[in-house]
DNA sequence: AACCGACTCAACCGCCTGCCT
DNA sequence: TAGGCAGGCGGTTGAGTCGGT
């Protein structure tokens, strides 16, 4: 059996809405604001939609202090860093921008901003962005930790001001021995330490990271397929709570090895450009070290 | 001027989550 | 505790627009 749809789709006009149809909603939220149901709120104010779809708009186009296109290099560079950092999670990269919509930045990313980053402007941005990835066991506190991303600008104290302005006011810090922990109710818990960004593991992020793309660059094609959102660094969120630190590893191997294959097959079939791996694995201090220059240079640096 | 493919983005779809009863 | 429901979210679609031929 079948979920129930939320309203009656036939009785419900879709489509572009008209002025009038923004005027009326518009004016009614402002004056009495939605009444905690959008699903009744078509009704209270006479006009034939669907609660999801007033929502919507109100949420996308009709809300004050709403900004549409012009993005600046600084916004691109948070929307980039975050993606890198969380993945797809719009409504969170939204909330770090004012006056962007998730679904802006969402159309932003997949129509612009990875061309951006392919072309050669995008060489040079890149570079701000170079990453490494790297998994850690288990740290000197005993908490289970990944550590996602590291930033190689360590010249630069861009990315410090970046993980100062995107997170929530109602972040928490702490100091843990040299690090600054951060702890934001919109993420798993991350810290910060120059130019690492660190994701806590434990049972409730790992369940919720799983609802989500993983952190990694999507397709950097124009093509509607997507490559690396899913297998490998779900892998390792999903397998570093066990204990056995062997099976971890060849675990988060296997999915950073399906990550790549996804890559280049992606790349494989939407372009002509010279595939090349560029990387190395340091094992040391328990720490595997895996330089993913070599999935993530690529598809950013074009040939021209 | 007409055609066509690429691009943009508003809107829709359907799944998941959390709240309420 | 279970089920129903509304809200929230990310993925996808498709109409409109643009630019090249």
């Amino acid at each position: 059996m079948g979920r129930a749809p939320c309203c009656d789709k036939n009785a419900v006009k879709k489509g572009p809405w008209s002025p009038e149809e923004d005027a009326v909603l518009k004016s009614y939220i402002e004056k009495h604001g939605t009444g905690n149901n959008w699903i009744s709120l078509p009704h209270r104010i006479g006009i034939k939609r669907c609660g999801k779809s007033c929502r919507l708009r109100w949420l996308n186009y009709l809300r004050p202090n709403l900004k549409h296109g012009g993005f600046t290099d600084e916004e691109d560079y948070i929307i980039c860093s975050l993606y890198i950092t969380i993945g797809s999670r719009w409504s969170i990269i939204a909330s770090q921008l004012p006056g962007r919509t998730d679904n802006d930045i969402k159309n932003y990313w997949n129509t612009r901003l990875k061309k951006k980053l392919l072309s050669k402007q995008g060489k040079a941005f890149h570079q701000q962005l170079k990453v490494k990835f790297e998994s850690q066991k288990i740290t000197s506190t005993g908490q289970n930790q990944i550590l996602m991303f590291h930033d190689e600008n360590t010249k630069s104290p861009l990315n410090q001001t970046l993980y100062n302005e995107v997170v929530d006011p109602s972040i928490t810090y702490f100091c843990m021995e040299d690090q600054v922990m951060i702890q934001n109710p919109n993420m798993e818990t991350f810290s910060w330490e120059q130019n690492q960004v660190w994701f806590g593991i434990d049972d409730a992020a790992s369940s919720s990271y799983h609802h989500h793309s993983s952190p990694s660059l999507n397709s950097m094609s124009s093509g509607s397929s997507s490559i690396g959102t899913n297998s490998s660094l779900q892998m390792s969120h999903s397998t570093i709570n066990n204990t056995d630190h062997h099976d971890q590893e060849m675990l988060f191997m296997t999915g950073l090895e399906n990550l790549q294959v996804e890559l280049f097959d992606e790349i494989a079939n939407t372009n002509t450009q010279e595939i090349g791996l560029r990387g190395t694995e340091t094992l040391s201090n328990n720490c595997l070290d895996h330089d993913i220059s070599y999935f993530i240079d690529y598809p950013l640096f074009s040939n021209e």
